[in-house]
DNA sequence: ACCGCACCCTGAGCGC
DNA sequence: TGCGCTCAGGGTGCGG
């Protein structure tokens, strides 16, 4: 589900409700994939704790503890974080959903997927860590802890510049669109955000990364920076899982350009949109403006 | 060092 | 209704 702008929303958007709080306790489900720390560990060590801070390291989100501890959260593909008042017919199954008109909802009561449930001293609103494929991650840092994923993380994609882009290309054989994806180049791009910025560029996803000019590589450093600024300012992207932690939707799949458009016409050109298996990700491009 | 691939998990949607 | 298949916005670890 997130990429960097759905990371970054739900960062601004969960931080009034997540820091300067007292947790009262945290309610977990079993120990599972999803739990780097156990959860009884997380449950003892939050309970009475004060998140100060929650920052963004790529698709990475990182809550700061009073003691200097981190809390390092992942949202994987189908991660929600979400507040307890919030409600949307994206934090139910296909078959509540058709029994339950979006109207008739009340606030969402937790599910068997609802892995973290932060009670808070102040009896407020809770807040939800819902991740139906458990993809998502969750740990606990001790101060001064490194995380060795986080440290080799690259230029966060906001900041990508042409040159260093350049520079990460060279004797690269593997597709731009890999490339683009590999965290520890740039992190926080994803399989949608890859492919639109490639769209703009007029780069065909296959293309291998040594095969890239300085040009080109402005031009792909760029519209990364664009697109994913365009996303943020339009709450991010909604296409199957993501909801802001409000319970809205993000708005960013009505300006997609080619992900999950198959078939369907270029905005630009009427060429039909194709997808194609580049590194393994369903890849989306229109094969008359990207070459 | 780099590359492609299998794998982690659950659900939706499709054709039959 | 159900079965079997493919697909899904994430990352890791392995062998070649």
């Amino acid at each position: 589900m997130p990429e960097l702008p759905e990371v970054e929303i739900t960062r601004q958007r969960i931080a009034p409700l997540l820091v300067g709080r007292r947790i009262a306790e945290l309610v977990t489900t079993e120990p599972s994939y999803f739990f780097i720390t156990p959860p009884e560990i997380l449950r003892s060590a939050l309970r009475g704790s004060i998140l100060v801070g929650l920052e963004r390291r790529g698709k990475y989100l990182l809550g700061s503890l009073e003691d200097g501890g981190q809390l390092l959260l992942h949202l994987g593909m189908t991660g929600q974080l979400f507040s307890s008042r919030a409600r949307s017919v994206r934090l139910l199954t296909a078959a509540a959903r058709s029994s339950l008109a979006p109207e008739e909802q009340g606030d969402f009561e937790p599910d068997r997927h609802t892995h973290l449930r932060f009670r808070f001293e102040d009896l407020g609103p809770e807040v939800y860590f819902r991740d139906v494929r458990k993809f998502g991650k969750v740990m606990l840092l001790a101060p001064g802890e490194r995380h060795e994923r986080i440290d080799r993380l690259g230029v966060d994609a906001l900041e990508i510049t042409g040159a260093a882009l350049f520079r990460a290309t060279r004797k690269r054989k593997t597709a731009i669109k890999a490339l683009l994806l590999d965290q520890s180049v740039i992190a926080g791009v994803g399989n949608i955000y890859a492919d639109e910025a490639l769209f703009y560029a007029g780069v065909r996803p296959g293309r291998r990364a040594m095969a890239m000019s300085r040009k080109i590589c402005e031009d792909i450093a760029r519209e990364i920076r664009r697109v994913l600024l365009r996303s943020i300012e339009t709450g991010g992207s909604s296409i199957s899982d993501f909801i802001a932690p409000d319970g809205s939707d993000g708005r960013y799949q009505d300006e997609r350009r080619v992900y999950a458009r198959t078939g369907e016409p270029c905005h630009v050109c009427r060429t039909t949109i194709r997808r194609k298996l580049v590194a393994q990700r369903g890849t989306h491009y229109c094969p008359q403006c990207q070459s």
